[in-house]
DNA sequence: CTTGCCTATGCAACGAGTTGCATACCAGGA
DNA sequence: TCCTGGTATGCAACTCGTTGCATAGGCAAG
């Protein structure tokens, strides 16, 4: 379960609430994970009574009190044990994909509205990641271990809505050339 | 809900028994999704009992019988519809970039070994993706439209792992510079 | 002063995917 | 004859993720 092992790495980095933690799902974690608040919340509820974090009350003024959690020892421990053991990389899972294929079975011309939607929101994505390497590890900084390792991972995010990006394109000019085949047999007929 | 989709699909493509099914999703439809045999009986019993596909026993000589499945017309306007709403993009989640994250709290060197691991994986998928175009999409071929799609969707899967293999040479880099600054300061303090 | 929005935390029900196990038929080799 | 391995189907328990809902305080605009 990669969730509390993803959330000890960012309560490492920096100790947070649950709703700051819901933030950092929507930025940098988001490189990498995502989570609604809820499931954080369930969470970081059973990370607490397993002791592997600590939890401290902070008033705040003009808002609500927030929890904020830090890493505790058997949490670190956890983490440890959990980043020695293999895992496996993740299954193929792409929703998309399911629905080019079943085009054959409908019509192709109905998906390029679609396909671009995803091609918007991966445009999105990938600008998001630019701005927050441009942000985040500017040329000639002197990043730190823990930087270095989390912009190797953001490029990881970036390479990732490229290579979306161009294939998108790939499927994009694969549905219009059958909906011009489909035209033009459809003419042929009539 | 994608998983009764692929299953449609695949079966309008050609019909089949669960473990036919099982055996495709180690081939073809693992280009974009994945499923246990055990996910694909409870699935299949579910759209037999909502009449989305038919079943027909077939005895065979020197294996048990099999089941075959085909798709029911309430089945074809399932996908229809399905095909007609919109999904959004697959959540990220990416658990070698979790260790990667957290190996600044651990010894970075020892991911190296996961992350070659990784790699070997990634390459032999991408050999088995490789193949399979050469085998069902040879050049100068005249590719139906059904072909068409399940190449492009092909096409995807490579892109997706030339990207990771490049990806996880970047972060073999990363990693291999971070265990050497770590070794040079270690020298330096003893 | 009401309405909307942001901060902040959480419960409950449900759905999808994983893991372990079970059954049964048949073939081929030790 | 027993054991291994491939074909073929399935149940049960569990974990993880999704969705809908609930509560509560404060701020700013209309």
């Amino acid at each position: 379960m990669a969730l509390e092992h993803a959330i000890l790495v960012s309560l490492l980095e920096r100790p947070g609430s649950g709703y700051e933690l819901a933030r950092r799902f929507d930025r940098s974690i988001g490189y990498f994970w995502t989570a609604t608040h809820q499931q954080i919340y369930r969470v970081l509820k059973r990370m607490e009574a397993d002791g592997w974090i600590d939890a401290q009350d902070v008033p705040q003024d003009g808002r609500p009190d927030k929890k904020v959690h830090s890493v505790a020892a058997p949490g670190r421990a956890a983490l440890a044990a959990w980043m020695a053991e293999p895992v496996e990389p993740e299954s193929v899972r792409h929703t998309l994909a399911v629905k080019i294929r079943g085009a054959a079975y409908g019509d192709p011309a109905a998906l390029i509205a679609e396909t671009e939607r995803h091609r918007t929101a991966h445009a999105d994505r990938l600008a998001r990641y630019l701005a927050g390497e441009r942000r985040d590890f500017p040329e000639g900084g002197e990043p730190t271990e823990s930087e270095e390792l989390q912009h190797v991972v953001l490029r990881g995010g970036i390479a990732y809505e490229r290579m979306t990006l161009e294939w998108l394109d790939d499927v994009l000019a694969t549905l219009r050339r059958l909906a011009r085949a489909r035209t033009a047999s459809d003419r042929t007929q009539s």
